[in-house]
DNA sequence: ACAAAAGTGTTGAGAGTACACCCATGC
DNA sequence: GCATGGGTGTACTCTCAACACTTTTGT
């Protein structure tokens, strides 16, 4: 029996916060179709790897990061989404810290650059979509469970995780209450030491367990 | 340039509600592999057709119902889950009122049932794991969406609505809370005429809008 | 009259929100 | 001493959970 062969890719939409904004880096296509636009980065599912394995090999190529948070979102396979033929896209999401990556051109790419969501270029595909897509999905797991953490240093202050937040919702939280909030949480652990700043140091914290096990407790 | 080609099928779990449990459809395998295995129905997407297309043509081959609740839930890659080859699963969850539901065998399937969620047989492929995200899911979605309203005919009781939480989630709730908490969504509207039965009669509510543009609101 | 399910209100606990002042440090 | 962010408590509102008795109908 014969069935119907297609290809299938996995594109990446990795989030950071950088300089005060939340960014997702983009590809430059170096190949039809879609040359020179930007692009989520992304690639065919290999024959003897797992679409989580696929998803942590592009993110890996492109920003040399292990370890991170790495969420499926949604499989996206309208037909003429891409002038190749049948593609279905798998979508993920992943959240790193700015400082641990190290983006790299790649063969399929003459480019790579982090865009402020705010302000993206025309892109590729329906990879719009997709990125609302996870922008949409980004917030849902910002409210509900605490992937945010994944974003930050090992030893972090309140007002940081605190910014965070304000940058991916775009709006300001009362301190008081956010701080209530996240130390109700009971995830996190005083370390003691003091932040060397020219005001009021800050006391740091780290988490109380893995970030894997934290997440899912909202 | 030469990509891997690979299968992709969808495959949908068809929930109900009928005497009282909450039932999933599933078909009798009549091919290799897992031939005599029940499996949730589904089949491979074809070339010129949507990924949602696919999935609601599989929902009508199998019950013959057609606007009905339809989610895609998550796609699954995992290599080895299918002995014949590379085979990608995007899977659906459905939502179905009994009464409108006509099961059909059709040639993939020498029988097709349904079966309540609490007593599952030895499932094909590892369709059992997808089953249990699919539950998984529903209940999610129960809690925070009105999605239980595509269950229920077009009149309704409220104890109706009740008596499919409690189906859903397996436990009891308080009468006048729910009751209090339904009337409050402000989605349904009274109908006036009440059903004849041996005690007192329910008001009967219909939604005010189509399901569709209610699910979203809670 | 009895069986069966329908209908209905109040109270207490906990969560979320609004709000303003003093503190510790570097310069 | 001044600028800069850090740290902290109280009062109000709203939502959720617990809880029991009367009503309407058919038989």
């Amino acid at each position: 029996m014969k069935y119907t062969k297609l290809s299938v890719t996995v594109d990446v939409a990795i989030f950071t916060i950088q300089d005060n904004d939340l960014k997702v880096l983009l590809i430059k296509r170096n190949l039809e179709p879609f040359r020179g636009f930007w692009a989520l980065p992304g690639g065919f599912v290999r024959d003897k790897e797992n679409l989580d394995e696929a998803a942590k090999r592009e993110l890996e190529e492109e920003t040399g990061v292990k370890n991170v948070y790495l969420e499926q979102l949604y499989s996206f396979g309208e037909v003429g989404r891409d002038p190749r033929g049948k593609i279905i896209t798998i979508a993920y999401m992943a959240l790193v810290n700015y400082d641990r990556v190290n983006v790299k051109a790649t063969t399929d790419a003459s480019d790579a650059q982090w865009f402020p969501v705010s302000k993206l270029p025309k892109l590729a595909f329906d990879h719009d979509k997709i990125l609302s897509y996870a922008l949409k999905r980004l917030r849902w797991k910002f409210e509900y469970t605490a992937v945010a953490f994944s974003l930050l240093p090992r030893k972090f202050a309140i007002s940081e995780i605190q910014r965070i937040y304000e940058i991916v919702f775009n709006k300001g939280f009362d301190k008081r209450n956010f701080a209530k909030k996240i130390l109700s949480l009971n995830i996190i652990r005083e370390e003691g030491v003091k932040r060397d700043v020219s005001h009021r140091p800050p006391m740091l914290y780290s988490l109380k367990k893995d970030i894997g096990q934290i997440i899912e407790i909202l």
